[in-house]
DNA sequence: TGTAAAATTGAATACGTATTCATACGCTTA
DNA sequence: TAAGCGTATGAATACGTATTCAATTTTACA
């Protein structure tokens, strides 16, 4: 054979390890003695399992737990399906789910997709791997999808994206009602002429705030009377928007934005490019609540989304999903709260 | 046996998967005819692999990797050991990490760590999941950890931490080249009265970053005239030391900020908390180059870590040395580069 | 002291795959 | 037609572990 220095799986190293077989060998007693010396609650009398110890330190050995989860039928590995993953929203999110993962036993193995339809690359990967389950972040699961996976035995669950197909899990942040806090928020104090500033289009996430935002007004008797679109959850974008959205006269006197940053984008554009006072000249009202929020030069009053608890619902939900494989399918709702600082001009 | 709910491994679930045996038989032929229909450049007959084909669409079958794993001695996962996964530098880092390991056919098993001794609980963990390789960031390997992975057979590539001990590969940025670009910088635009700002004090970066920044002072026959320190990279920590730093009688005239964040906090409080004009009445440098820094209203000027560079150049020591297991030590030192913008007074 | 029950042990088997080896086949060439 | 050779194929084996089963030893109790 060829070598094909390229191809990882063409190599064929030593990887020195030692197996349950050399050391029951060194130990003087039988491989299944090794294996019960590993396995909690199993019957080993503890000489042997001194004699087997005393030679798991004399070789170094390692269980191999590869080996393990072939017999085991269970890897212990989540997958975890992740996009914008610079994000700080997810950046944060995403720390949090490897963290909480890893505290109940599990390792996080991530597939990072950058179009949507790279993730019709990353679940069969995911699922060759037999990862135990799969978390799916900023994207949509495709009933075909879906189909794999149960047919694959994987439970998912979808988060922050709301699909009611009643077949995957999922759980989220309950964005329209962010929407409508929002909406709340700004009118209670007076406001007027509203706007809002849109991130991706194609996301449930943008659209629901937006809806929320908008049935809210209606219900109030107010018409948005400005929409922008950043087209993309990032600052330069948030950045371009806002400027659009700011030179129309007459201007707005608050703006919702669809995420912090935009928000944040936003205020920056105001005060140093257009010379405006926030909030006395513009109320600006954000949604994540990310930590830059809180820095003093932003102080942003923002729709927050508990990351604890979306992040121990989510984990949460797996879980039951894999012990108990006869679960119903899981839909949590995680209603946002309203952190109030700053930017929000209060009597109008 | 009684279950425990909460232990993963004592589940025992079905995993309806078909294995080979399954589309051998309904496919009339044998379980290594399966195989070589996915073992790439073996040998079946096209009529054969058709037969296979079709029941394995037939029946839904995926090749198990774990299986393939344990007898090719190779999982193609690489375990990516990760600290301060929300700062924005590292953010981009693994994520670029994860990109570039997923297009050369890996898969990347997080490990996070808190602090820094957590990386005794990983470093076991990755091994025995069989990692092809590990990359660990932010954090430094003891020579006990090192004499681990190398029995285990494992390449280790250190990233951005720099440990001359012969032994682990590894590839960082120039920190003291870094802190000489931003000495001069600074000296060569007629700046006297400098100060430091270091990030975390443990870590060699922002050491090193210091080393290289004082040595030139010296050289060109200036003093490191103040000296504060966050004690962490973030943006509070920075924020507070700036503080510290700023309220001192005479003030510097130039800071050099240990990393970006540091900088932005810095250039914020001097801005709205002190009324201060940047540069005119203070000259900000940073580290890094992270994508905010170009933001409208901070335009940092910066020393420059290339990221593409640094993270081509760890995956390729990396496969390099899964390749070849017998590569001697790769020690391999990116410069930096410098990056100017407009918080640098030119002419003083 | 004797007997039943409990604890411990090793041999054998299974998990799903890749690969070696020997065999059978089809084709070319003399 | 026969020899020769490359290609396809299946049986058998290996990877490192957990687990079942039967056999053996130890413990508990009368």
């Amino acid at each position: 054979m060829t070598s094909k220095k390229t191809s990882p799986s063409s190599r064929k190293p030593t990887k020195s390890g030692s197996s349950q077989i050399d050391v029951a060998r060194l130990a003087g007693v039988s491989q299944a003695a090794v294996s019960r010396t590993f396995t909690p609650d199993a019957s080993v009398s503890d000489e042997t399992r001194a004699k087997v110890m005393a030679a798991v330190d004399q070789l170094g050995y390692r269980p191999n737990v590869i080996a393990r989860s072939l017999v085991q039928n269970s890897t212990n590995i989540i997958g975890l399906v992740v996009r914008r993953f610079t994000a700080p929203f997810y950046a944060y999110i995403i720390q949090n789910f490897i963290k909480a993962l890893q505290e109940r036993g599990y390792w996080a193995l991530i597939f990072n997709i950058g179009q949507s339809d790279e993730l019709a690359e990353a679940l069969p990967a995911a699922l060759q791997y037999q990862v135990d389950g799969l978390i799916i972040t900023s994207a949509t699961l495709s009933s075909h999808q879906a189909d794999e996976c149960a047919r694959a035995g994987t439970p998912v669950v979808l988060f922050n994206r709301y699909v009611s197909d009643g077949h995957t899990h999922l759980v989220s942040c309950d964005h329209c009602e962010g929407g409508r806090m929002a909406a709340d928020a700004l009118l209670n104090t007076g406001h007027t002429r509203l706007a809002y500033i849109a991130g991706e289009e194609e996301s449930s996430t943008s659209r629901d705030r937006e809806i929320g935002f908008v049935s809210r007004l209606k219900e109030q008797g107010y018409d948005l009377a400005f929409r922008e679109s950043a087209g993309d959850y990032n600052y330069e974008k948030g950045y371009a928007a806002a400027q659009r959205l700011l030179e129309r006269e007459p201007r707005p006197d608050a703006v919702f934005c669809a995420d912090d940053v935009i928000a944040m984008a936003t205020m920056d554009l105001a005060r140093y490019k257009l010379g405006l006072r926030i909030p006395e000249d513009l109320s600006v009202i954000g949604f994540d609540d990310i930590p830059p929020s809180a820095r003093p030069n932003y102080q942003l009053t923002t729709i927050r989304q508990p990351f604890g608890r979306l992040v121990d619902s989510t984990i949460d939900a797996l879980l039951e999903a894999i012990n108990s494989p006869d679960t119903k399918v899981i839909e949590k709702v995680v209603p946002p709260t309203l952190t109030w600082r700053k930017t929000v001009q209060k009597n109008n």
